[in-house]
DNA sequence: CCCCGGTTTTAATGATGATTAAAATACGGA
DNA sequence: TCCGTATTTTAATCATCATTAAAACCGGGG
């Protein structure tokens, strides 16, 4: 047995383990957190229900865990879009490639938070404090923008709504179809972003 | 016992299940389909979840009802902007600025189509049939505006999907409140058709 | 006051699904 | 080949609902 906690190293168990994650989001994201049952899950693994508690404490652990990596995903995105610099209008789209890439490209499915009132309380006050912190930083962005004159000025608390609920939904609609992934990458850090210039 | 398939007529009877779908949605919306009781739904309304089936064949029919709804007010809102006319850009900032209204205003919570997959085989089909028939037409509207000059040539599948996507997840961050209301009204449309212009 | 249709509750029933413990299997190294 | 550890399955257990049937409630017309 093995403290299933903190791991998601290179042995051969960590890559079981974020298969098992990868399942789960895709999971979740068609049939939302209740709706899957941990058999779902496994099977996607050629396993049975049993064997997730292998790898895992419990359906609640999925979740958290797989909103976790999507808040990760999201802030790698920023993070790399701010540190690459440019105008605040480049970064922002520099992020929505980032991050549209991230859902689209090998990073797998990425949960998207979709039932955080679903989660046990302190698990969603993490995950919540998360996402306020990434939309936070998102519209610190768009207000650079507006600053450094590369966006028109508005209402960056709904605007990044806008933009992130277009990212958010991707997956009710993306199922990995490669050429579908092309025109997203084409489409919506363009389209996104003409939004906001000046 | 009346027969409760078809009617929504201003009785009292009819009234109340107006107000049993509102409520389910908000529930929906929430917490998912499989993730809401119909204790929670029937709460909102101070009854108990048996009392439900006096309105509704059960909570399938809840699902299906809601996203039918759904459908309708969207279905309505393109209706009312196409029949407004104007350029496929008016046409098209027309169309968000009606279904955000919806979606913030008094119609109430309207659910969001989120958990497909989880319908009965015949219900999914058509409920799959209207929401694919919905997209096709704004992107006919979109295509409309590339003819007439007033829209950037564009993947319009994918321009569609992103435009939808940020109106689908309002519902996810807004929750009644009135000045928000005011702010997704005068944001959303503007943003999400600057990005289209020519 | 009593009856009746419309409405709601109480009290089962049954299915589903998360979780656990014990048993079974696989498999690399001695 | 044999052992021990890692992995998976089988077979309970237990709680949570959806659903149903029967009984109770409630208000208006006779």
């Amino acid at each position: 047995m093995v403290s299933n906690s903190t791991k998601s190293a290179t042995s051969a168990f960590g890559d079981k383990r974020e298969q098992l994650l990868r399942a789960a989001a895709r999971c979740f994201n068609e049939k939302g957190y209740s709706g899957t049952s941990l058999k779902d899950v496994s099977a996607h693994l050629g396993l049975t229900d049993a064997a997730i508690y292998y790898y895992i404490d419990g359906k609640q652990q999925l979740v958290y865990e797989c909103y976790r990596r999507a808040a990760d995903i999201g802030r790698a995105a920023l993070d790399d879009a701010i540190a690459n610099g440019g105008s605040g209008l480049d970064i922002a789209r520099d992020y929505v490639r980032r991050h549209v890439d991230a859902h689209c490209g090998s990073a797998g499915p990425i949960a998207i938070m979709s039932e955080i009132p679903s989660l046990r309380d302190d698990d969603r006050e993490h995950i919540l404090a998360l996402s306020r912190e990434h939309s936070a930083r998102f519209e610190q962005v768009l207000e650079r923008g507006i600053e450094d004159g590369s966006i028109l000025a508005c209402d960056v608390r709904m605007t990044g709504n806008a933009i992130m609920g277009a990212i958010n939904w991707i997956p009710k609609w993306f199922h990995g179809d490669d050429a579908v992934a092309q025109r997203v990458a084409a489409t919506f850090p363009d389209y996104l972003t003409r939004g906001l210039g000046a």
